[in-house]
DNA sequence: CTTGGGACCTGGCTGC
DNA sequence: TGCAGCCAGGTCCCAA
């Protein structure tokens, strides 16, 4: 599933092919991939525009176009953009675009969960996301205020965008490996130094996995139709049944928000903090 | 306000 | 072999 590592690689791997270029067709296949607009208006608003820039903000896709709109992209589960390959044309094809300089631009999305927006101000669909974790304004304290005020299960608080953009199931259970950090552990009850190593382990599996040019789990291409090589770097995100590769202990499954969480019970054992549940004279015996 | 759960969607897998 | 039923999950929406 796209992520914050896939929808950058596709960004960067995107960019030298349509940035200056102009919108010369649009094609809508299925009306329900287009936001907000009817499609004869969003096609009449696309074509003749020229893409100044793309961005990514958290899981979106941003095309800044020259007469300062922004086309929108959200891939969701199951979507992927494609540049032109005989070979990939199939019935999940939600939308086409040609550029002015010949190259054809495929929206694949077998779920049709995916989703565009052509706005005016990007922030009326991206202003309310959280931080992007690898910016330099994330921090370690930007981070702690974030998870504090929330009583909800961390793997919960991170897969959340309002708190941390970008982070997705896979990434969440990863990052919590890395912390060693159990998934159920409410968020407000981190110490400062798991916030701290929780903070480092997101920033380290975010940029490794770009590093790798995204996941290829599920339907994540690349824009020219390669894989991504993430996933064999996975822990614990879709290793079910396996075991776990720093001590060996079968990897367990539970259910987070209706979400498949994957973790060591060994490496992430339930400690909650225990000030909490005692008076504040016995939490002081673990000081 | 916060938190949690279901809906959306469909390919792929399981089990009878 | 055929097929019903369930699972996957990002985000929105609604209920408590």
């Amino acid at each position: 599933m796209p992520e914050l590592p896939e929808v950058e690689t596709i960004k960067r791997e995107l960019s030298p092919w349509v940035v200056r270029q102009s919108f010369t067709q649009v094609a809508i296949l299925d009306d329900k991939v287009v936001s907000d607009t009817p499609v004869e208006e969003f096609r009449r608003r696309l074509i003749g525009q020229r893409i100044q820039n793309m961005e990514r903000r958290g899981k979106y896709l941003i095309f800044k176009l020259s007469n300062g709109e922004s086309l929108i992209m959200h891939l969701r589960m199951t979507g992927t953009l494609l540049l032109k390959n005989p070979e990939r044309i199939d019935r999940y094809i939600r939308a086409t675009f040609h550029f002015s300089n010949g190259i054809q631009l495929l929206f694949r999305d077998p779920r049709r969960f995916g989703k565009m927006w052509l706005v005016a101000n990007a922030e009326s669909i991206v202003g309310k996301l959280g931080p992007e974790p690898l910016s330099g304004g994330f921090t370690p304290d930007i981070l702690a205020q974030g998870l504090s005020k929330h009583c909800i299960p961390i793997k919960a608080a991170l897969i959340d965008q309002n708190i941390v953009a970008g982070i997705g199931n896979m990434y969440a259970d990863e990052a919590l490996f890395a912390a060693r950090i159990h998934p159920l552990r409410k968020a407000d009850s981190l110490s400062s130094e798991e916030t701290r190593t929780l903070y480092y382990s997101i920033r380290q599996v975010l940029c490794s996995a770009i590093d790798r040019k995204g996941a290829s789990v599920d339907t994540y291409f690349r824009p020219d139709g390669q894989l991504g090589l993430a996933q064999f770097d996975f822990k614990v995100a879709h290793r079910s049944g396996q075991s776990c590769s720093a001590c060996g202990t079968p990897l367990q499954r539970v259910l987070v928000r209706n979400r498949g969480s994957y973790f060591c019970p060994n490496c992430q054992p339930y400690t909650e903090v225990l000030q909490f549940d005692f008076p504040v004279s016995y939490g002081a015996l673990w000081d």
